[in-house]
DNA sequence: GTCTATACCGCGATAGAC
DNA sequence: GTCTATCGCGGTATAGAC
């Protein structure tokens, strides 16, 4: 510590992280070149070799940071209910993806730009995080509070109903987040209950 | 016609655009280059220039004539019930979807490298398709026979929760089509359902 | 730590022979 | 309709001065 205060590599570093998360997010991991990102930060494009082996690298890099941030703020209190436990995930999910679009909208358009064992090591955390939920309907299952034929299917397919608010919502528009996690959470609860 | 049978136009087109769309869904259209689309035709690169004028106008290419199918094969009688039409609307959604696993890929990973102009006109497809669940929402919830908050929240929740089949099934898989469609209907029917 | 300069490569697209 | 050859550009990454 202490020496490095101050230095270039405090402020640039992330600097560069915050661009490249934009840029990859706006065009595409493959349409963004290391001299466009370079601009956007503000330096030449060797100087960002100081920073990231290679623009693979940096991208995995992105992404292993979301899925960790996501695993670790996703906290559940197994001994609550499985339906408040849901109702605790679904309003999690839905703010903590709200917050982010960039990082997860890359975490999924870029997953196929990471090299084979890039892409398997966050294949692994996204698996974790899918098991959060899983967990949470086998338990209410088991407890007989809901109603799922296949515990498997249904957490991929709440999952994937939660992810797809990212594709609409934008604050300031005509639903507030409240609103919005209010109505997913109705349904959600609705389509895993006996009805 | 007549005497273009026989051609080598028959057969090169059918064949670019085929590999265009596996290539395209594997790497992603950035990272897919001409040349290497060629090498896949088993033709040179210059000579997919008689077929397609750009790079760009192949890829919007395929996408409208996706869409476009979707909503030519999109049918659904108005005298029935609206349970009856969300019912088909979901088994329709889940076959078309999955028996063209790159069309639906590409359609909605590559829309940003689509020029605004060919976005724009593969957006307003895609909202047509978007507008006939949501008609079918909308007369459901008048007629009583459902109970949601917010229309267009619940069209886009039950397409982003039925399209999210398409990341994990595959035929042959542990389950069925028929299965997978058994549950999402019965998940979507009570996710809509008063209860 | 950042700069300038550059090596080396592959890109999309075109020209003209056959 | 396809070929070979090529133009002009921009890509990632590196070298060496400061």
């Amino acid at each position: 510590m202490a020496r490095t205060t101050g230095s270039h590599s405090d402020i640039t570093r992330p600097k560069i992280r915050a661009a490249a998360l934009r840029l990859f997010a706006r065009h595409g991991f493959a349409a963004v070149s290391m001299r466009a990102l370079a601009t956007e930060v503000g330096v030449q494009a060797g100087a960002l070799y100081n920073y990231t082996p290679d623009k693979q690298t940096l991208l995995f890099s992105l992404l292993q940071d979301h899925m960790n941030d996501l695993l670790s703020a996703c906290d559940n209190d197994p001994s609550q209910s499985a339906v408040d436990r849901l109702r605790q995930f679904v309003d999690f999910h839905i703010r903590f993806h709200a917050d982010r679009p960039d990082e997860v909208f890359i975490s999924y358009m870029e997953l196929r730009n990471l090299t084979p064992e890039n892409f398997a090591e966050v294949e692994a955390l996204r698996r974790q995080y899918e098991d959060r939920l899983e967990t949470i309907l086998r338990d209410g299952a088991a407890a007989g509070d809901f109603a799922i034929a296949d515990t498997k299917i249904a957490t991929l397919a709440v999952i994937a109903m939660l992810t797809g608010v990212n594709t609409w919502f934008r604050a300031g528009g005509r639903l507030s987040l409240d609103e919005v996690i209010a109505q997913y959470w109705d349904m959600v609860r609705k389509s895993v209950t006996a009805g």
